[in-house]
RNA sequence: GUCCCCAUCGUCCAGAGGCCUAGGACGUAGCCCUUUCAAGGCUAAAACACGGGUUCGAAUCCCGUUGGGGACGCCA
């Protein structure tokens, strides 16, 4: 009880960091962080057919990325290693052996194919179908004949009469009939272990305190508590938590689009805001809070938080995450964050990677659009007018905001307010009044003066608010965009607007 | 088919016998703010799967039905 947690998260790497499993990892994460516990990455590799190192890598960087780091596993070493399955090979094998000397396990000669025709044929009929016990019952000359002839055999679990339960700590007690459970391969015909007794072994070696892992695992947990009993080792503590459903509640593959950890990174979410949501899935602080941050998280995370029902995956909701979270970021973590989408956009300017005006001048520009935003690539979107030297006017924005008559006069009045003001004068409240000032004495609404001014900033009818802006646009460039403006106004003479 | 699990607004959750006229969030609709679009604020529509119990009292406990999911591999 006073034992510090180890907790573990154990991929195997035959594909990319999926979702479900990236809320797994988290889960234990959090729990070990916590309680201040450990938290293992174990790397279950024993089907060498389908495992491959990009995998590995690859659910690796996700795991990193998401800034879930881990005690012990890859990279880091620790002293219960190594950490990758392939290479504990000699332990399973040390295991097996124990369970067979204790009669706990046993040789089954029986061939795969054979196995899979009588199970398939058992299921035609409708009917279940368990392990016979075939070569359980096949007597010692028998047996040796067969490994004589180098018959190639499996090893298998002996389950034992009775009932088998253990204590979930999200489902409850949960207690089932060992008659439901075959004989189950514990390590194959070609030495290497199956997934219950490499889960198994390694969690007792690696003194695995407590198992977070998916639902679909509740019905191999008695299977593992059998394993346990029989190694002479307590069982951890389990806790199954429910799976991801996409939105048509089936289970989230890869039907459903973007299921891996990557594809979200590519998609520009930020890790911090996928955190977030994914802690929500499924477990709940027992409040209304529903913004937090990695160290709130930890603070708040229990087991017991975890819910029983599956959880559909609501991408609009990670959008809204990603809000919350770009807003609880600083305007220079942004700016750093934002710096490649904007080289792409070649709108990155060397000055703006050292402290300095043009930083800081940048700041102030994301500052003004930081609330408007869900990902990082609207950022540029909303500040290439600022940005860039020259704009161009969007078709749209011209018939809607530039045809109304006298505009040409009305925007060279305002030219002649703003050069009467001098650089230090050039803020939003000034450049407001000012502008105000010129449309009242021209009997004009103020609007139709500053959607056309929008129009002439920015090319669009839509932009932050026009005079924070226009104040970032500085005084040089503002009178010169009013001075292309009225040139446009001038060369497309706006007269009657009759369509 | 067998075993196991689950069941509150469209979605994610709150609710651990009276505080529930069922609360929050996303999304949706309307209003306010306003120079546009957002953001923000306010408001609205929207759920305890069904049937039996237990109890003075049930979204909460029990049983059943229905629905959903998972596991039944020499995959993990």
């Amino acid at each position: 009880m006073a034992l510090t947690p180890r907790l573990r998260f154990a991929p195997s790497p035959t594909g990319f960091l999926h979702i479900g499993g990236a809320r797994t990892a988290l889960f234990n994460w959090l729990y070990a962080r916590r309680h201040g516990g450990v938290f293992v990455l174990r790397v279950e590799d024993t089907d060498i057919r389908r495992s491959s190192d990009d995998s590995v890598a690859g659910i690796l960087d996700g795991l990193r990325w998401l800034g879930i780091d881990w005690d012990e596993g890859p990279g880091v070493g620790g002293p219960h290693g190594p950490y990758f399955q392939s290479a504990r090979l000699a332990n399973y094998r040390v295991a097996v052996n124990r369970l067979v000397a204790s009669g706990h396990a046993y040789p089954c000669f029986c061939q795969p194919e054979d196995l899979k025709e009588r199970r398939e044929a058992a299921q035609a009929e409708g009917a279940g179908w368990l392990y016979d016990r075939a070569c359980l019952d096949r007597g010692e000359k028998a047996l040796a004949r067969l490994k004589d002839a180098g018959v190639p055999h499996a090893i298998r679990f002996k389950v034992p009469e009775g009932r088998t339960q253990f204590k979930d700590c999200v489902r409850g007690l949960i207690d089932i009939d060992n008659t439901t459970i075959e004989d189950f391969v514990i390590l194959r015909s070609d030495g290497h272990p199956t997934y219950h007794l490499s889960v198994v072994v390694d969690d007792v070696d690696m003194a695995i305190t407590h198992v977070v892992r998916g639902d679909d695992h509740t019905s191999n947990t008695p299977k593992h508590i059998l394993l346990y009993g029989a190694l002479g080792a307590a069982p951890p503590q389990f806790a199954h938590v429910p799976l991801i459903f996409g939105p048509d509640k089936k289970r989230l593959s890869k039907r459903h689009g973007a299921t891996s950890v990557t594809d979200y990174r590519q998609r520009g979410y930020q890790p911090d805001a996928l955190i977030n949501f994914l802690a929500l899935l499924g477990w709940s602080p027992g409040g209304d809070r529903e913004v937090f941050t990695r160290t709130s998280l930890v603070q708040a995370f229990t087991l017991e938080g975890i819910g029983g029902g599956n959880a559909v995956f609501d991408q609009g909701k990670l959008e809204w995450f990603n809000g919350q979270h770009i807003g609880l970021m600083s305007a220079e973590a942004v700016v750093d964050e934002a710096q490649p989408l904007l080289e792409q956009a070649g709108l990155w300017r060397e000055a703006y990677a050292t402290a300095g005006g043009p930083r800081a001048w940048l700041v102030k520009v994301i500052e003004l659009l930081k609330s408007r935003v869900r990902f990082l690539a609207e950022f540029v979107e909303y500040a290439q007018p600022l940005l860039a030297g020259e704009v161009t006017y969007e078709s749209e924005a011209v018939k809607q905001r530039l045809s109304s008559a006298g505009l040409g006069g009305h925007v060279a009045a305002l030219r002649e307010a703003y050069a009467a003001l001098d650089q230090d004068q050039f803020e939003a409240r000034s450049l407001e009044h000012s502008l105000r000032t010129v449309a009242d004495a021209r009997s004009i609404k103020a609007g139709v003066l500053i959607h056309a001014t929008r129009v002439g900033m920015t090319g669009r009818t839509v932009s932050p608010g026009l005079f924070e802006m226009v104040e970032l646009i500085g005084r040089d460039r503002t009178l010169s965009r009013l001075k292309a403006l009225e040139q446009f106004l001038a060369e497309h003479r706006p007269t009657e607007p009759t369509p």
